[in-house]
DNA sequence: GTTCCTGCAAAGGTTTTGCACCATA
DNA sequence: TATGGTGCAAAACCTTTGCAGGAAC
């Protein structure tokens, strides 16, 4: 039995992540207004963990207007300055994680049959990874684990 | 410090690797004698981490005529077999790895700068994975571990 | 001879780029 | 008004699929 449960990102610590990402755009410079800050506010509601196409897709079902090159400019940016994690989950589309302030954050098991991605973290996975050594003169910034499998619907 | 290591497939676990594959498509009711079997024996000799690209491209200087559909085809079939893990390394290409009989296998560190890729292995962080217990229902049948950060090259 | 496998070409899905227009500062 | 952001369209990239010809059993 490990430390393992699911792990979701509350309402309070979504906005948090959303005023940090407005802070750092700002510091860098850049302007507020447009797309980019309908997606932010997406992913902060949404907790991460969706794919490109999912958050052009639930912004246009809540009426805005925005272009796929948009969404995929404004994840790029906010991946390049530390906001989100970009996680090559599953074979197909890749998604966005929030990077929380605190540290915190999870990993995926796939359903190699249908596809499921569900989130969980474990603090003794996390040690294990904190405790690697880089090869010669690499230096680590992340780390992702996915697990792969059947899920419960599949495994029958 | 660790245990991790560089990680290497020796000629002998290669071709070991080759026999084993080849059996098991013949257990499959698979014919011999194609495009499959060069992909196979390249494979054992470069003891994986290759791209399907890398493959195609790699088998066309020998001068084999090998269209791209038939590497990824036999790449899916040997994936399909257990023989092979596609490991969705970095933002790019799949990158596929030996399946070895001693369940010995490693992981990976990008370097988000310029792409390359460096195999490690680590015994502490097996047995953290080995140690997860499943999200409900779930069954674990694969895990990867993918580190991001810079490489020497890339870290001045 | 039948079935599977192959190469080529075309299509599919995801992501990036070019460009003209618009919005922010 | 100068710059950066946006939407749209087209391209690039990786991977899969359709098909006719060829090889293995």
């Amino acid at each position: 039995m490990s430390g393992m449960k699911q792990d979701t990102v509350t309402p309070t610590e979504g906005e948090e992540w959303a005023a940090a990402a407005r802070v750092a755009l700002e510091r860098e410079g850049h302007r507020s207004g447009g797309a980019r800050d309908t997606v932010i506010e997406l992913l902060a509601a949404a907790g991460g963990c969706l794919e490109a196409e999912d958050v052009a897709e639930q912004l246009r079902s809540q009426g805005q207007r925005v272009g796929t090159a948009s969404v995929y400019r404004a994840l790029a940016l906010l991946s390049e300055l530390g906001l989100l994690e970009r996680v090559a989950v599953g074979s197909s589309a890749a998604r966005y994680e929030l990077v929380l302030a605190d540290g915190g954050h999870h990993h995926h098991i796939v359903c190699d049959d249908c596809g499921e991605t569900v989130p969980f973290s474990d603090g003794r996975l996390e040690s294990a990874v904190h405790g690697l050594a880089a090869p010669a003169g690499f230096e680590i910034r992340a780390h992702e684990v996915t697990l792969h499998g059947s899920c419960p619907g599949c495994r029958g």
